[in-house]
DNA sequence: GCTTTTTTGTCACCTGGGTGACACATAAAA
DNA sequence: TTTTATGTGTCACCCAGGTGACAAAAAAGC
């Protein structure tokens, strides 16, 4: 059988967590941590599901990963004892980004996310959780992009890509979505880090299959058939 | 010349940006946010530089982007009107990450991000930023290798990625920076996003080149060799 | 309108890295 | 110790995407 490690300030200080706390905060959220150890392979949490805690590795390595477009994992990071994952349940009904699961055998901490805050800052969970997500919950989506970048193709990038913009930049019209920016085939080569001349040939391919047009130098994408078109997620299968 | 937009509550909720703040909150955070015009192609921040004002775009496209290992030019985002950019400055002593420009012609409104913090939510900014740090530092940290690794080699990922590694589980040795943790050449394929056997091809080599070595199945780093060997900037060029 | 500059479209050619296959080494299990 | 499983090292071969080059088309200046 294991030992269970002890988790007091010390140990904290020591994992150089929280370090801006006092011992008093620290030791107030302790109280309200649960540990539990994780057995290495074993899931903590998957993509997608409802995030309602936040946890502190205490020993060990996890690893964060998510499933590509085509089935591959990725593997995004591991984490050190000492630093604080599960970030989602920071900002409101937000789903977990990736599945975290133990690398190693693993001591965890686990806190509600509500409790973390009121203790740490003395602020309402509701009121830190929105501006969370509006200062940073982008740059989250832009993680995100990333991350599913590795292991695609160029023209799944393009596609990714494309609807992000329309997302930002889109106003329905009478033929899809029309992106209210003049973007030229540079700039998405460099948005998706690829060469000129590919992206022209990916995008005049894309319009022969009609999942994009021009007009003048506007687009207007169709997100449905962009994302069918790059085998992307419709159905959740 | 180009007419002032105003810039009040009603604009604010148009760009539904600080959805989550009263109107008397966004009236008085207005009050010390400084309407500025940015010429396309004009630079707002560079990287590296420290970060002291929070963004917010009232109408244009603005673009954030960085300098690859080799000189070439990551376009890393496009920002929207209403989205809120330069969130560095939210983190304490944190440089800007990226480069921001005028992608079109924009407004833009500027906030200390004191002000920003302790107007929306009535808590002292020092301990917002800390937490910050401590929570979404490392997510940023993750994002700024992302970035990195577009328009990176194999070769390039791979010491990125083995530098991360030993920040983290590294551990001083006379030898240089021992990873305590048993990773295989699979491991780090998933990590960087290529073939377990290029990744092999690729660690014989750096072993060869001195800037890695094993104990049995332990990685020994050298970071300095290995940015060099990487053509990563040692030199603040 | 006419020029100049910027984009687009399409080549032919090259290369980094993916794939499958298999021998060898190392570690775990029995 | 022997067996079995899991990593490592190295092939030969293939392909997506990079590069350079250049003509045609659009925009932007004038």
């Amino acid at each position: 059988m294991v030992r269970t490690p002890i988790l007091n300030v010390a140990t904290v200080r020591r994992l150089k967590a929280f370090a801006w706390a006092t011992d008093r905060q620290v030791e107030r959220l302790l109280s309200h941590t649960r540990l539990q150890y994780v057995e290495k392979r074993t899931v903590l949490f998957n993509e997608g599901v409802p995030s309602d805690s936040l946890y502190l590795l205490v020993s060990g390595v996890a690893k964060l990963s998510l499933r590509s477009p085509d089935d591959e994992r990725v593997l995004v990071s591991l984490v050190a004892p000492g630093e604080l994952f599960g970030i989602t349940s920071l900002m409101p009904g937000m789903h977990r980004a990736f599945r975290s699961e133990a690398f190693s055998d693993c001591w965890v901490g686990a806190v509600r996310p509500e409790v973390f805050v009121t203790t740490l800052l003395d602020c309402p969970f509701a009121e830190f959780s929105a501006m969370m997500e509006g200062t940073v919950g982008r740059w989250f989506a832009l993680l995100y992009r990333y991350t599913r970048f590795q292991s695609s193709s160029l023209r799944q990038k393009l596609a990714l890509a494309l609807l992000e913009l329309a997302q930002k930049f889109g106003v329905r019209d009478a033929r899809g979505t029309l992106l209210i920016l003049k973007l030229t085939h540079e700039d998405l080569a460099d948005l998706v880090g690829a060469s000129r001349q590919k992206v022209t040939e990916h995008m005049k391919e894309l319009e022969r299959q009609q999942v994009l047009l021009r007009d003048r130098r506007r687009l207007i994408v169709h997100p449905d058939r962009l994302r069918e078109a790059a085998g992307l997620q419709v159905e959740g299968k």
